[in-house]
RNA sequence: GGGCCGGUAGCUCAGUUGGUUAGAGCACACCCUUGAUAAGGGUGGGGUCGAAAGUUCGAGUCUUUCUCGGCCCA
């Protein structure tokens, strides 16, 4: 007997995947038939979703982190697709900011060159080119993991188009007035007289002046602290004058001591935190004392307290204000608080109402808002502000510490926090944050709990500061009156600047005539041009405008964001204000954000835990098709695991799908015929192969439902399931000797080939948006006059093939078969049979299954030569299996004592 | 240090409003098959649900504390 006497399978689809080979090859079919733009001419007037890219910055590889992200787009792009949408995605880029004027400075650095030096227009190109380097990097790096979109017409938020709508959208705050100047700390070295960012600041040891300085109480709720004073320390003595506050903090325990040591405090009650009183008492060589009250922190609450330089012009209040920062690590557990002088500072009188104001300018000398002190240069105020609390008699006790303090990583220059300049759009003057909170309230989160942790940080975020003393962004778009100090808002203006853009650029900003931009109405002699850049967060929380809005291929708002759980606080939040400061609601119809790609352990990747996995490496180890298996059956409401033994995992998952489709294709010979099924009789089909229609269209029911609420872990393991447990072990395992064994022209046959064939189209259109690569291979192999798979819409399927009597019978036979199975293994382990061919089995029901099983034949079920039924009252269901008696038919292999009744002649 | 989120078999994940002996697939072990063959089938082992305490007749599920991890902030 030979095998050509039964219909083996046969197909051009290799067992072997190959994928990073294979990959490259798809890539390049896509690119020949212009796959983007057949997908828009296909689905011309469908009604659209537009998954709006949050941009990536232009700098450096591609992470896991960004091809989770970029993958998990795709995905559900192309699921919207086949579900019947125009379904569009323009992949943008982020590039203005300090990190690439950084790479920048490196390269001159290395080059011995100064950037003082570089004309600004000069360094600006510089930083375009290095910017356009990468765009066309990544590109070719996201390409490869399958991601279809325009490519060709990306967007970037240094497009002259998009620098001209920035400066609109700054013009619609600027109008409306809740763009306002305000004053606010940064590091600053006096040196070079400019702001300095974080990663340009080095940690040196310093030594300080310290003071050890008293505050009166003025008035408190707290009986015992009406006649006492307000120990604080601080390193920075010269920021006294600019004192506005004290903080403490509610948890701590405070003390009242009476000193008695000769001196300026002889008999004067002074607070500090009781954990720090050991510490005071060594530092400021305290001798007699007595510790007459103790109380907690939070009855702190009202007090209110006069500045120790009251005597000499410095009549306001200090209020004592609650904050977490004060620890007991160091000083009175009290802090001195001058909000134009330290973050925290700032930040706590911000909330509080008490604003920062300049203090000190540029070169570091006092302005005249500091009484006594105006142009004095800071570095040289500790010893005249040491000078007049002794005077005044409020200096406790002044040393000197050595310890770690910012520098210029240029000069080496000690820096300060200054107050200085800066433009800030309100949360409040026209209701930014009401209208923010309901625009969240009327997005769709995924996963949910993403709607809370966006609304609580809009909740307490103080107001927006967008200006930047930077050179690589969108210049600050204002004019101040040099009179008047009033802001030029003129819209005429702003459309003038907003059209000079859109022709060249930003970069006239810097060098052209102030005139240009005014135009005939103002003078540029009354004005003073800003030379702040805009931050980048307003830049990318501005795409909506620029890329939603004016292009005509898409739609505002956007259907969905989808970003990693970080953007809570950076993209998701920046377009949400500037959407609804300009236009009232978000930009998104729905949010949905990722967590962080993790280790296999859960810790996250570094270099130092050289635990960190590469896009790269992946693609070339196992092909895109298994890192997006990866991404579609990860969870991403949490943070997302990997190593290579996961992956290895996945690899064998996409085997078994890899073999699933290649049984279909062999038993078919990669001929596939398109079944109608309205038009299909299920009474013509036997049973099982009905059963099979159910559980298709219980299967696609799911799959709405998983792929409607973006739940691709729970979709792709009941697609894995469907292909491992109802085909692989049960329908094709079954169906094989009626595919091998039966003439070609038999009705059954017939009918299981049809089932084949419904199956191949439902999987191949199910697993499309996952396994994009090996889907259109497939596709291509089947269909040779068609262009793609992602052009395709998931299949229908007829109600009529819901049928749960038919299902609940099957799962009792179900039931019945896995007895069997069990019984057949007794046998075979007792070596008595081999193949499961080799067995006859005996089954005993209860006499209630007898219409159930009237019309099964348990041989086929199960795969034996034979099967018997009895009927039993009151037992419970059992298997006995026996070697089968018989020859074996050469061609089915089954066993009979007759001569078998399909294969002899 | 603070805020938020999370920890269920080796892995990826289910586990409804608290209610039988905590499930699935993969992996693993053993066996079968050699007509899906670098494939396919069968059977089986494996979990003190991060830890402890509490509420309850009953806790993976509710409360508290701790621990580990992640994101954001400082």
């Amino acid at each position: 007997m030979t095998n050509s006497q039964i219909n083996l399978p046969k197909t051009a689809f290799s067992m072997k995947a190959n994928l990073p080979t294979r990959e490259p090859e798809i890539l390049e079919y896509w690119k020949k038939i212009n796959l983007y733009d057949e997908l828009r001419k296909s689905s011309k007037g469908r009604e659209k979703f537009v998954l709006h890219d949050g941009p990536p910055y232009a700098n450096g590889n591609i992470h896991m982190g960004t091809a989770l992200n970029k993958i998990l787009k795709d995905i559900i792009v192309k699921f919207h697709q086949m579900d019947g949408k125009d379904s569009i995605y323009v992949p943008g880029w982020d590039c203005h900011g300090l990190p690439i004027e950084w790479k920048i400075e490196e390269q001159y650095k290395k080059n011995k060159k100064n950037k003082n030096d570089v004309p600004v227009i000069e360094f600006r190109k510089e930083c375009r080119t290095f910017a356009e380097k990468w765009i066309e990097i990544h590109k070719s790096q996201f390409k490869r993991l399958g991601v279809v979109g325009d490519w060709e017409n990306y967007y970037s938020t240094m497009s002259f188009d998009a620098e001209a709508q920035i400066v609109r959208e700054l013009g619609k705050f600027l109008k409306e007035g809740s763009l306002y100047r305000g004053f606010k700390p940064v590091l600053w070295s006096t040196v070079e007289k400019t702001a300095l960012a974080d990663a340009e600041v080095e940690y040196q040891d310093h030594k300080s002046d310290t003071i050890y300085t008293s505050f009166k109480v003025k008035s408190s709720d707290l009986n015992e602290l009406h006649d006492c004073e307000i120990i604080i320390w601080t390193t920075t003595p010269w920021t006294i004058p600019a004192n506005k506050a004290l903080a403490f903090n509610e948890s701590l325990d405070y003390v009242v001591l009476e000193i008695n040591d000769e001196g300026d405090f002889k008999d004067r009650k002074i607070v500090i935190a009781d954990d720090l009183l050991n510490s005071v008492v060594k530092d400021c060589e305290l001798k007699k004392f007595k510790k007459i009250h103790k109380f907690k922190g939070k009855e702190f609450k009202n007090t209110i307290c006069s500045h120790p330089f009251l005597n000499i012009g410095y009549e306001y209040d200090i209020p004592m204000l609650e904050a977490r920062f004060v620890t007991t690590e160091q000083g009175t557990g009290i802090v001195h608080c001058a909000p134009s002088h330290g973050p925290d500072d700032f930040n706590l009188c911000l909330n509080n109402g008490i604003k920062a104001i300049e203090t000190v300018d540029g070169d570091g000398k006092y302005t005249n808002n500091v009484k006594l002190f105006e142009g004095i240069h800071i570095f040289k105020a500790n010893s005249i502000v040491v000078e007049k609390l002794k005077e005044q008699k409020n200096l406790f006790f002044n040393s000197e510490l050595v310890h770690s303090y910012p520098h210029s990583w240029r000069s080496k220059a000690p820096l300060v926090h200054r107050a200085t300049p800066q433009w800030f759009i309100s949360m409040e003057s026209h209701k930014l944050r009401d209208k923010a909170l309901k625009a969240i309230d009327e997005t769709n989160f995924y996963p949910s709990k993403g709607k809370e942790r966006l609304k609580s940080m809009i909740e307490t975020r103080p107001d927006w500061c967008v200006s930047r003393q930077r050179v690589w962004g969108v210049p600050l778009p204002i004019f101040v009156n040099k009179k008047t100090k009033e802001i030029l808002t003129d819209d005429g203006v702003i459309e003038n600047i907003a059209s000079i853009y859109e022709k060249e650029g930003s970069d006239c900003w810097f060098s052209d005539d102030p005139q240009r931009f005014l135009g005939n109405k103002y003078h540029a002699e009354d004005y003073e041009k800003l030379s702040d850049i805009v931050e980048v967060w307003f830049d990318s929380g501005s795409t909506h405008s620029f890329v939603l809005e004016k292009r005509e291929d898409l739609k505002w708002p956007a259907s969905m964001y989808l970003e990693g759980s970080d953007q809570h606080r950076g993209w998701f939040h920046s377009s949400l204000l500037e959407s609804c400061g300009t236009r009232g609601r978000a930009p998104f119809e729905s949010i949905l954000s990722h967590g962080f790609v993790v280790d296999g352990k859960g810790l996250k990747m570094s270099k130092s835990l050289g635990n960190v996995i590469a896009p790269e490496d992946i693609l070339k180890k196992y092909g895109a098709d298994i890192l997006r298996i990866w991404v579609a059956s990860s969870n991403y409401a949490e943070d997302l695991r990997i190593d290579y033994s996961i992956l290895d995992q996945h690899a064998d998952s996409y085997r078994k799908i890899r073999n699933t489709f290649r049984y279909l294709l062999g038993n078919i010979n990669d001929n596939f015929e398109n079944i109608n099924l309205d038009e299909l009789d299920l009474s013509e089909l036997p049973e099982l192969e009905q059963f099979m229609l159910h559980k298709i269209f219980v299967l696609n029911s799911k799959f709405q439902n998983f792929f409607k609420s973006y739940d691709f872990h729970n979709l792709y393991k009941e697609l894995l399931n469907f292909c491992t447990v109802d085909l692989s072990a049960f329908y094709f395992d079954i169906r094989k000797d009626n595919l091998y064994c039966d003439p070609k022209d038999s009705k059954k046959r017939k009918s299981t080939i049809k089932l084949l064939n419904i199956i191949l189209n439902a999987l191949l259109k199910w697993f499309a948006p996952i396994l994009s690569f090996t889907t259109e291979e497939i596709f291509k192999l089947l269909f040779k006059d068609q262009k793609s798979i992602h052009i395709e819409k998931f299949a229908i399927f007829p109600d009529k093939f819901k049928n749960e009597k038919l299902n609940d019978k099957w799962l009792e036979l179900i039931k019945i078969r896995n007895i069997c199975n069990i019984s057949i293994e007794e046998k075979r382990a007792s070596k008595e049979i081999g193949s499961s061919l080799e067995a006859e089995l005996k089954i005993q029901l209860n006499q209630k299954f007898k219409n159930l099983t009237q019309n099964i034949d348990f041989s086929e079920l199960c795969i034996t030569s034979k099967a018997n039924i009895e009927y039993e009252n009151d037992i419970e269901t059992i298997a006995t299996t026996i070697k089968a008696k018989g020859s074996k038919c050469p061609v089915c292999w089954k066993i009979s004592e007759i001569s078998c009744p399909r294969h002899s002649k």
